[in-house]
This record gives structure tokens, sequence and C-alpha cells, in this order.
DNA sequence: CGACCTTTTGATATTTATCAAGTAGCGTGG
DNA sequence: CCACGCTACTTGATAAATATCAAAAGGTCG
């Protein structure tokens, strides 16, 4: 089955993701392109895999928002990270056969499923598309450390500045931002989990960074007003984004 | 320049946990044994490498501790790691070629470095050892959650339970562990930067452990006294570690 | 229209930070 | 071997940030 549906190139936001992490060959894109792929549409909220789980096939995120979550003692729900269109969120289980999270849409979602043994045997056939996978994970790895950061030494007004500007850079990274607003389906309550905050307080700081001038929300978009404010306020230098290929 | 110097066999730590983190072929084993290497020792508190460094080699941990850490804000630091012999803390900058963080000793240390470009050559020879690489970073990346995880929604208390338990094991599984008891060169502050907590916080809580019967510290050793009630209080399940290569 | 979820607001409680100061341990040099 | 100095540890008092509880208001979707 090739990578065609009704908008004739599912794929693209991976490609245009592959492209800005680094040099691909036509052979390489080729490879991606003609990837067999099982397409599969979720509501939100559904758990696309488990904590513990074996899964035996990797997913690519190819419209929505999903996260990758944990729940931590009892009961409370830590998130990991969000994921956007060109993701691969459990690319890792490639390699670490056993889940250590779990994996949860936050909208309506589109997804392809590849087999592990496809992924492998593209890797082994096209070692410059496994670098470039290779380095997606560590940048995955990147924004994990930047996330302990903010949770663990910002305040709650700079968590909430930093969380959007790193949205706002990865969306406009794919092609998502238009007139400085992205799509954000986020709520609060998800804000909260993933910054280590209560809802309650992620609505106060929220409700100053509007009243400050610095975003507007409406209708599932967000609107940066004030980049340079917000940026300011977020402490956040984008470098960990790694979203140019020689950094 | 063959892998050797006085202590007959530097690179052991590396080989015992490239085996544990799966299959390896005898060539593959010549081939890291014979990675030229370059030793290097450092005093306790020296930067390795420095955050918006663009190293030119990556280095392999043969003794000593060390960490990866941010600046944040106004000062505060962000431990985001802490690294144990056989790990190899700066890896990711064969990929990522400007360091998001810095690389600091925590102890004496012993280093080797090895050159971007003869690691590049060695996953590219050794497709077998890229992945188990691969697979390693993978794992920083688990260890990186579950941080997320106790910062974010855990209890001070938990947080540090949490944090022993960890380095108990994964001493463990380099073979530092005797009679229950681990090498434990961290300071309290230290902790404090890892976990995101104050040093006195920190210390009020280790009190407490201590009190409790779970763990005595002395001498730059830590013994676990109680290993069920400190992976109890920690909200420890190990499988994030992902000790076992099926996992 | 009605049910449900999300946002918003107020009041109070808890956790953890900060500040300040004293104590103990450890390495170094005389 | 001991004294000194530095660092890390410890303790108490107070302050700040954030959580929790409770409830109302606003949106959205079937």
């Amino acid at each position: 089955m090739a990578a065609v549906d009704e908008t004739g190139q599912p794929l693209a936001p991976l490609l245009r993701k592959l492209i800005a992490l680094g040099p691909v060959s036509q052979a390489d894109v080729a490879a991606v392109e003609s990837l067999p792929l099982m397409l599969r549409d979720y509501p939100p909220g559904q758990e696309i895999v488990r904590e513990r789980d074996r899964p035996t096939q990797s997913c690519i995120l190819l419209s929505g928002m999903c996260c990758r979550f944990k729940i931590v003692g009892e009961g409370a729900r830590q998130i990991n990270s969000f994921h956007i269109p060109g993701d691969m969120p459990d690319l890792q289980s490639v390699l670490l056969h056993q889940m250590d999270h779990g994996l949860l849409t936050l909208t309506r979602a589109r997804v392809a499923l590849v087999p592990h043994p496809t992924m492998l045997h593209l890797v082994e056939r096209h070692p410059r598309l496994g670098l470039l996978l290779w380095r997606d994970t560590l940048i995955d790895g990147s924004i994990f450390r930047e996330w302990m950061c903010s949770i663990g030494r910002r305040t709650a007004r700079v968590r909430v500045a930093h969380l959007l500007c790193e949205l706002f850079l990865r969306y406009r990274n794919v092609g998502l931002v238009e007139d400085m607003t992205m799509p954000f389906h986020l709520t609060q309550s998800q804000m909260g989990d993933a910054l280590g905050l209560s809802v309650v307080h992620v609505n106060r700081v929220v409700k100053t960074l509007r009243r400050d001038g610095l975003i507007s929300i409406a209708s599932r978009r967000l609107t940066v007003i004030d980049w340079p404010g917000l940026t300011k306020i977020g402490d956040f230098e984008g470098g960990y984004l790694h979203l140019t290929s020689n950094s």
C-alpha cells in the first residue's frame, strides 16, 4: 500500500521534519514514501499505547495532537511531552520493547502505524535515515531536559510562558503558524499536568499573560501578540529544540 | 593506541554496559576495545564540556561521577542526570552539534575521549553497536521522563527516596554494589539541584529517611537497610531503567 | 435544550523556599 | 600530629509559592 490517501500526501509533515533534521537523499525520501502504512483515526482522549505494553509497531502522527504521560503515585498524572504532526511519539519502542509510559490523543488524531521490523529494515538499508531518526530521539531528550529545568527551577508564570514559546516554534517548524497564530487545543488541566502545576494555578497565570498583552486565545487558536516579551518572561532560548540541522 | 592503561582494562565498565544493553558479537567487542582513546583525568567540579560548546569528541566515563546540568533564569541550577562509570554522558553531541547543557565532574573522574568521526565510523561499520548506542540514549530519555515525574508530581520525601533507588540499581548494574552498599558522593546541594528542591529541605528529608531506618550514609558510601521500604516510599518501579535487554 | 467539560474566582491549607547561624567533617600545610 | 580553613551538614524561624477545596459561570456538542 502506498502512502497516499484522500489528502494526497499524508506523510508531508514527517518528510518536512526529516528534511529539517538534516540532509536526505532522493532515495531516502522515496524509501519513506513507500513505507507500507496503516492509517488509523482516533477520537480525543484515546490511549494509543499503554504503559507496560509491548507494541510491535510505531506510529507517525499525521494530524492532531497527542501526549506521552505517566501516572504517578496515587493517580497524579505527569505529561512528558506533547506531539504535533510529523512527530513519531513512540519511535523509542523499536528499541525499548516495553513501554514505560502511555501515549494518549488530545484531539482527534490521524496516525500511521509502521511495524518495528519495517522500521529496522529501513534504517538498515538507509543508514542516513537511521542517523536522522536517532537525532530526532535525541532532540526529544533535549526537550525533556528543558522541561525538567522548567518544572524544577522555574516559577509558574515562567513555566507557562516557556511552554507556549516552545509550542510556537515547533508548530512554525512544520508550517502550522500563520500571522503569529498557532493551533491550540490544550486544556489548562493538560498544561498543568505537563508543567507540574494545578489547574487553578495555570488558570491564574494564563490570565495574567493575557492581561499583560502577551498572548490571546480564541477558538482553539493562540496568537502571540508580543513574542519578545513572551520569550523574556518565559526565560526562553530555543537552542534546545535543535531546529537547524547544524545545531 | 590500544585501550590499555595501568589498570589493564579501562573500558571494562563500558563493555559491561554494552553487553547489558543487548547481544554484542566478538567483532563488536573487539571494535570497541580497539578504539583509539585519549584518557584524561579531571578534578572534582570541573566542566568537561560547556553549554553552547561544539565538541568534536564524546567522552566515556571510566571512573568517578559527573552530571549534566543547565543554568536557569537568574542562576539556579538544574541537574539533568547523574553519570557513573560506563556511561557516555555526551554521546548525543555526535548528532546534536551544539551542547544544550554542560557536563561537570562531581568527583575526581577518569574519562576516555573519542572523536566524533571515529564514533560515526564505528556505528557505520558495526550497525549492531549503533543500535545499542541508540538504545542507550533512549534509556537516557526514559530516565529524563521519570525525573520529570518526580520533580513535577512527587513530594520531596518521595523524590529523594526515588533517586536513591535509581542510583542503587544503576550502580548494581555495573557491579559497584556490595552488601547493599553503593558509592555515594553526592552532596545534598547536588541532590537538591537534581530534584528541584532546596538544600535545607533535602537535608530534612534525608534525616527522616535515616531516622526511619531505611538508609545509612557513612564515609561516602550509602547502605540501603530496607530496600522494600525505600522503594515503597520512593514510589519506585525500576522498569524505566530498561536494565534487561528485552525491556 | 441540556449535559458535560473547561474556565474562572474566592478562601484556606500545605509544602517548600529563604534567611540566618551554628556545628561537624575533611583535607592541607605547618 | 594538630591547627586551620573550607565545605557540607544541621537546625530554627519566617515567608512565599502553590495546592486544595468549593462553587459558579461559560462553552460546546449531541
